[in-house]
DNA sequence: ATTAGAATTGACAACGCTGTCAGCTTGCTG
DNA sequence: CAGCAAGCTGACAGCGTTGTCAATTCTAAT
């Protein structure tokens, strides 16, 4: 059969399991001091029932409002915003907290006043802070004067107690320049990505170790500074392209100025990968759509999120701390936008 | 100053403007019968106060949540869930309704009971509906049968009293395709969208009705069906291209299906647009960092969704319907993916 | 002035839950 | 078998708002 039709109140299952309403709310609660049998009996009835407790009526009871805020940068490409989101709401809803999503425009001078009154309007109890965002200092500042608990996604130096999810970006991009390497490439051009992203430095830093290991030299001169967006990638191509020893590979610090640089490549005529190898960092959605398919590297986000989420509840829940978490592993995705140096 | 660290309560403005927390409510609410002279007393001590309702105070007293919420389905386009999002978001925050995302993933078995299970738990009091979920006719009746208003964005037949917010789909589609023959195409392939959109048969009609008018003779041969995803663009464009008398200029449905298109003709050594002109539908993050950049139509979808927003508030807030909107203009944004015939 | 009727205001009981604390059961110990 | 601590359970008072309805104040027509 449906549902019922009007929804079941704790005093219902109480009356149906013959217990006080209090005894049912530490059951649903999960709260010690209740004999089995009791626990056993007030679960049938929440069973049969179909009881869901009034969110409102506990927020206000209570002082748990179970909302959990995910702040973002609006500008962020968004199927990484989306696999952010899906990880995250697979958590939080089977665990009874509501996600609520937040864009911020960067940069915002009023970034902190902004997530204050979202914080304090939401009853936001906990944040997922995918970087950016976890990497402004005066966010995470923010939250830690709030004593509002937050889980960074992002290669942030973690502070004690604090939850931190990172994936190996360093071990990535090192595996793509030496990939590069492998393939006869000798002057490989280098984009990095935006300074407030922890990300960016790990990623050139990758870069740097693999021209070391293989005792490449590293020019400065092939290294040109990007912003993570299409044209900063397509403008920092037009530099390095019109050097006077042009790389014969370039290396975007993510997707969306892989594609500028490829933009820029074709406008100039050459052939994507025969005249230039370009690879990228994220595997966004269109960079196997593109053409050339784009090489790059594909990170975890799904379960980066869930796990975030997942460490946020358990906090929030009051659970023992885990232990902190290794770091996820990204994967090379080599398509076509590489090929070896004839 | 920072805000109050506590937060004030309507008993708190009440005493400070020397009125009951009945008037008060009353004028927070903007409900009628409060003097003109005691309304502005007590929106000053609001001001003063930086009074905000406590929200679960207010759904458990009242029996309004001031949830709305925003179904999609997962597998869609990003940018375009984003300006849906923020539009909406733009007018639910300063109305003061919390917005709830909710990806669905289709096709959906048991999309009701999943739609039904999210309208019961988060208490949602009104729906936006994006394509292809206002085009479901499981949706929307049960929906009508959950009395649950909702604004459906998506070219459906309106019923009387529902919110509908559309674009002129066929219009542009027709555009579009009298562009391609301005440019010399007779022989031009249109590939359909996914048949559960109401768009698609829009967009196929503003086709045909642009060949109607310059005399051009319809060829079902040169019509595919698609699903709105890029391997089905690329499907489509193999089959038309393998045609004794292939297509000079091929329009798909969306801007996926189009790059679809590209990538097929790239794979044989087609130029574009030199040997073959394409055009897609919905100007997407991507359309304009592909090579070439896509000639394809921008609905203005943030104010769509600012517009379902606005409806379904004054709807939930009791307001007087408005006058159905006019269809919103999409406006063709000509790129290098097309050319005139040689 | 007077008074019906309309406009305005306030007292008070919900709303459904959780926190507090007192009371009742157990199971053990001596 | 009394005595006591630990385990379990329930009564009851909020939480901050809105709905109801009665009380009060106006307004305007006698």
């Amino acid at each position: 059969m449906n549902p019922e039709r009007t929804k079941a109140t704790i005093f219902d299952v109480a009356r149906q399991a013959g217990v006080s309403i209090k005894t049912v709310s530490r059951v649903v609660n999960n709260e010690p001091n209740v004999r089995q049998r009791t626990r056993e009996k007030v679960l049938r009835s929440v069973q049969e029932l179909r009881y869901q407790p009034n969110a409102a009526a506990r927020e206000l009871g209570g002082k748990r409002s179970r909302v959990v805020g995910l702040i973002y940068e609006n500008a962020q490409e968004f199927s990484y915003l989306n696999d952010l989101f899906n990880g995250a709401l697979h958590i939080c809803e089977p665990a009874g907290y509501t996600l609520l999503l937040r864009p911020l425009t960067l940069p915002d001078p009023e970034i902190t006043e902004h997530i204050r009154q979202f914080a304090l309007n939401a009853r936001v109890e906990g944040f997922v802070l995918p970087a950016p965002l976890g990497d402004l200092p005066e966010v995470t500042a923010l939250l830690r004067e709030m004593k509002i608990p937050f889980a960074a996604i992002t290669p942030r130096e973690s502070a004690p107690d604090e939850i931190n999810i990172l994936c190996n970006d360093e071990a990535a991009s090192f595996s793509l320049t030496e990939l590069l390497i492998d393939q006869g490439h000798r002057t490989i051009g280098f984009i990095k990505g935006h300074p407030d992203h922890g990300a960016s430095a790990k990623r050139f830093a990758g870069y740097r170790q693999a021209l070391k290991k293989h005792s490449l030299p590293y020019s400065a001169r092939l290294v040109r500074q990007g912003y993570f967006d299409f044209d900063s990638g397509q403008a920092a191509a037009d530099k390095l392209l019109n050097l006077s020893e042009p790389p014969s590979a370039i290396l975007a610090s993510n997707d969306d100025m892989a594609a500028g640089v490829i933009f820029e490549a074709r406008g100039r005529g050459l052939s994507v990968p025969g005249d230039l190898s370009i690879a990228g960092f994220d595997d966004t959605r269109f960079s196997s759509r593109i053409w050339p398919p784009l090489t790059t590297v594909r990170q975890p986000i799904i379960k980066m999120a869930e796990t975030a989420a997942g460490l946020l509840i358990d906090k929030l829940n009051g659970s023992a701390t885990k232990a902190p978490e290794a770091p996820f592993e990204c994967e090379v995705v080599i398509r076509e936008s590489t090929a070896f140096l004839d």
